[in-house]
DNA sequence: GCCAACGTTGGC
DNA sequence: GCCAACGTTGGC
């Protein structure tokens, strides 16, 4: 079982979205990035568990646990010319992007901002602090995970 | 809205 | 295979 952090834009699909899916459970669709790629499809099983970060908005920040509930599988999205996520050179017989499902678990009690992310420690190696990083999808060790867990009830600092 | 950082594309 | 140009990400 291994935990991930999992970034989406709220204005476009945020964890209230998620919330209001049937069993509030969604596909995971859109990914055009390959080391991202390579993870859902290789590394993502049912049982792993995954922060909903924030991205892009006002208040960056993660904003809840998520579980994965399926293997990686085809992006559909890239094979739909009417989809924004359309992607001429991947088809089905030989899909260039994957997809996983998401159940959400919970929301946190409160959102957990970047700047505070960035200010433990703890989390100093995660990609997501790190300046330039664009990984859209990223692994988080289990001392990151309880790091960040431990926020949730902390407060600021 | 700006812009730094990064990944991808395509000419050569 | 190099690398400049371009597009995208995402914090601020």
């Amino acid at each position: 079982m291994r935990y991930w952090l999992m970034k989406s834009e709220p204005d476009v699909y945020g964890i209230e979205h998620l919330a209001a899916e049937p069993d509030q459970t969604d596909h995971w669709d859109g990914v055009r990035n390959y080391q991202v790629r390579n993870m859902m499809r290789d590394e993502m099983r049912p049982g792993d568990l995954a922060f909903f970060y924030h991205s892009n908005t006002k208040v960056p920040g993660i904003a809840g646990i998520i579980e994965i509930v399926s293997e990686g599988y085809p992006d559909h999205t890239a094979f739909d010319p009417e989809s924004k996520y359309y992607d001429p050179k991947s088809d089905p017989e030989n899909p260039r992007w994957y997809m996983v499902d998401v159940r959400l678990v919970r929301r946190l009690q409160r959102l957990i901002p970047l700047p505070e992310l960035k200010a433990n420690p703890a989390l100093a190696d995660m990609p997501l602090v790190r300046k330039g990083n664009r990984l859209s999808v990223m692994p988080v060790t289990p001392e990151q995970w309880a790091a960040i867990l431990a926020m949730e009830t902390s407060g600021e600092q």
